[in-house]
DNA sequence: GCGACAG
DNA sequence: ATCTTGTCGC
């Protein structure tokens, strides 16, 4: 488990052949390989990605969303086989699976994806952001809820205001106001940019709690959800 | 040993 | 995450 591609290790991902320990390996493996530094291009877009569950099927969206216009420029679905249970910090053996092949074929470029979950704000420093981040060799961002370790000030009331979020003496993440009146998200660097730049990009692309192309992603894929099994 | 725990 | 309509509140 070495070399850390999509296609090398994709295969053991999407087969949800992972045991527990092999998981937490590869998720160290995908630390290591973590950059959080200055995006190398001026993203015009901002992928998001979410997948919707049945008992036995789920279907991952992606929405592509310009953010000059403001407005999706792209979508597409994908239905597969639940690959694994929900267990809190291999929550990528879950979502990774649909996620990445869908990611993988998307027509455009410059873009900077965001995931529903986290990125370096995770007990062994890579969420389901920072693998999706490594194996695809792209920009990602963590959003999420709450958190999973670490702590962190509360941000100011205004709508863009942050706070960093802490975990072991490093500054893993931040409490981001996406909304006046709601509780912070919680946004985490996923790979290839900087905390600064991923709290920029999720309050520039927010009008509700998670950023638009989230969101749109969440309603996308819970539509095609319905359509595929509960239209049987 | 106990509690916490992305979606 | 999911089961689920209307409803209380800013």
């Amino acid at each position: 488990m070495s070399h850390l591609r999509w296609g090398t290790c994709g295969e053991e991902i999407l087969a949800g052949t992972m045991a527990r320990g092999e998981a937490e390996a590869f998720l160290r493996s995908v630390a290591q390989r973590v950059r959080e530094v200055p995006l190398p291009f001026v993203p015009s877009l901002l992928v998001g990605a979410d997948v919707a569950y049945g008992e036995r099927q789920a279907v991952a969206a992606v929405v592509v969303w310009d953010l000059r216009e403001g407005k999706v420029v792209w979508e597409e679905t994908r239905e597969g086989p639940v690959a694994a249970e929900y267990r809190p910090g291999l929550f990528f053996l879950r979502e990774a699976p649909l996620v990445l092949p869908l990611l993988s074929r998307v027509p455009l470029d410059g873009w900077v994806a965001l995931l529903h979950g986290h990125g370096m704000a995770h007990p062994l420093g890579a969420g389901l952001a920072s693998v999706v981040g490594v194996l695809l060799g792209r920009p990602t961002v963590g959003c999420a809820g709450s958190l999973l370790c670490g702590r962190g000030g509360e941000p100011g009331e205004e709508k863009g205001s942050w706070s960093p979020v802490w975990w072991q003496g490093k500054r893993v993440g931040a409490f981001l106001r996406t909304r006046a009146g709601v509780k912070p998200l919680v946004v985490s660097v996923g790979h290839g940019l900087t905390l600064e730049e991923a709290v920029g990009l999720v309050h520039a692309a927010s009008v509700y709690r998670f950023p638009e192309p989230l969101r749109l992603a969440d309603a996308l894929a819970r539509k095609s959800l319905r359509a595929a099994a509960g239209g049987v």
